[in-house]
RNA sequence: CGGGGUGUGGCGCAGUUGGCUAGCGCGCAGCGUUCGGGACGCUGAGGUCGGAAGUUCGAGUCUUCUCACCCCGACCA
């Protein structure tokens, strides 16, 4: 409803100003249960903005939707032992329905391979079957201990995609392909430029062969884990008994993979656009992607200034305009309702702007009022525009705080003081990444795809050949 | 789970060595004046002070226990 409340600078602290945003801006409120959260309707219609874009990309793929239950009988979670292993911490067990002990527990899915591979197992038998791809958008549990709005919730919506193939090099190339929608998506559409690339054995998805991620470089400097697809090879297909015939009559385990996107990623367009005003929503998932704000005093302004309103609206046909008309506020407390909201474009119209034929144009980044002739108007042009310096000023963040290391000492610089990404040569060795992670908590984020040339190098941490350029930063 | 902190109308807070009708700002409702960067006046509604037990003539205030949340770690696709 209302917005009275002021934010916290960024520089102040970060974290109570991203508290503060997602409140402030009517996005979410906190549940009852420790670690939930209420999605608001301001709030949803963000998700519901990314769900309808990725979902029609998603089916352009000729893939389509599906729903498996949230109960899972635990013994499917134990099937494969290093998925129970990875996840058993964090769930949330049913022990006890219907006013009696259950006799196999339930467990609510913190994802959805097991109950929805065993399924499959029943489906798929034939080389003719595959490849055969299903998605849901749902809500999925994980006890966590630590809890932060959109970025680690207890319950948290997504997209689970999960295909079935023949081959190792079909899944190969899904997984990447996947892997690459998301990139494109979140560059796009979110405006929000991603590293991307496989993950270390230590931080691949429990249960997987391999996991690529997209990593997101936040404001505060840290990591965001945004999108992730996994090759998955037979390790679900073998105790979930996946097999098909292939075309010379031989039982072959089918390949997997997983891919999946959640409410996590509204935390990054937060973090990755927002300022000390609140939110700034790239143009394709904001509610209001332009909020026209009448200025009068009197009945008279008032009828003459909402009538050339409609002149207005004629211009912005086909996107989402607001016209914010109650009396009960100023202009400029709607001024900064609006910029907390993140709205791109504002739109003030008073008598002047009636008489003239023109309208007062503000972006929300910039925030330099143009006068303009309402003939001159394009919308699409001006969205546009926005999404495009969005983009740019993020690119440019996220190579300001991008740096090549050569040594660990270079690493600990970056990661303590200039707070951010550390590009890095390692050997690949998880006890070199275990050590930098208990002296400096920073994690390795991702093995670009795009290696630059390795040889010569040597390993920051342990000093021995490096294998491979990774990047380093602390995750949230 | 470890360290630190906070719980008092919707939100943010004050409340002295225990003392009688628990205050303030914002927000909310009504009326009036306002309206080009968070307007103002008057009137009004709203709280068993996180919970439990105890000490006391008397507890928001003291004691013990407990619960919740926040921050920093640990843990965690």
């Amino acid at each position: 409803m209302k917005s009275p409340e002021k934010i916290t600078k960024q520089s102040e602290n970060f974290s109570k100003w991203y508290t503060d945003v997602v409140r402030v801006a009517d996005l979410v409120d906190y549940g009852p249960v420790k670690g939930t959260m209420i999605i608001k309707p301001y709030g949803y219609a963000i998700w519901e903005n990314i769900q309808a874009i990725f979902d029609k990309r998603i089916k352009s793929k000729g893939i389509a939707n599906g729903y498996f239950p949230i109960f899972i009988p635990e013994g499917f979670l134990k099937k494969e032992k290093e998925h129970v292993k990875g996840f058993s911490p964090e769930l949330a067990v049913v022990t006890y329905a219907g006013g009696e002990k259950l006799t196999e527990k339930v467990v609510v899915r913190p994802t959805s391979e097991t109950i929805m591979y065993d399924a499959f197992s029943k489906w798929i038998s034939s080389y003719r079957d595959l490849p055969y791809h299903v998605n849901q958008w749902c809500n999925v549990v994980r006890w966590e201990k630590k809890t932060k709005p959109f970025i680690r919730t207890t319950e948290f919506l997504w997209q689970e995609g999960h295909s079935v193939l023949a081959t190792e090099k079909e899944t190969d190339e899904l997984a990447l392909g996947r892997l690459e929608e998301y990139r494109k998506f979140f560059e796009e559409i979110l405006c929000i430029p991603m590293y991307v690339g496989k993950k270390s054995e230590k931080e691949k998805f429990a249960g997987a062969l391999y996991s690529t991620s997209c990593e997101a470089l936040l404001k505060d400097g840290k990591a965001l884990q945004s999108a992730t697809s996994h090759n998955l090879g037979q390790n679900f297909s073998k105790p979930f008994g996946i097999q098909f015939e292939d075309e010379r009559g031989k039982r072959e385990f089918a390949w997997q993979s997983s891919w999946g996107m959640s409410t996590r990623t509204i935390g990054g367009v937060i973090l990755t656009h927002g300022d000390d005003k609140g939110l700034v929503l790239p143009p394709d998932i904001a509610p209001v992607q332009i909020v026209i704000v009448p200025i009068y005093k009197d009945a008279a302004d008032k009828k003459q200034v909402l009538e050339y309103i409609e002149k207005v609206k004629d211009k912005t046909k086909g996107i989402r305009v607001k016209v914010d008309d109650r009396d009960q506020y100023s202009p400029g407390w709607k001024f900064n309702e609006w910029e907390v909201k993140g709205v791109p474009l504002r739109i003030e119209v008073g008598p002047k702007e009636a008489k003239e034929k023109k309208i007062t144009l503000v972006s929300r980044i910039g925030r330099e009022k143009a006068n303009i002739l309402l003939a001159g108007f394009n919308t699409d042009k001006e969205l546009e525009k926005f999404k495009k310096s969005l983009l740019e000023m993020a690119k440019k963040f996220v190579s300001e705080n991008t740096f090549e290391v050569s040594s660990y000492e270079d690493l600990k610089k970056v990661i303590e003081v200039k707070k951010g990404f550390a590009l890095a040569p390692w050997c690949e060795d998880s006890k070199c990444e275990q050590k930098v992670k208990d002296e400096t908590t920073a994690t390795t984020r991702v093995i670009p795809f795009d290696q630059k040339d390795i040889k010569g190098k040597k390993c920051i941490v342990c000093g021995k050949e490096a294998k491979v350029w990774v990047y380093f930063a602390k995750a949230y």
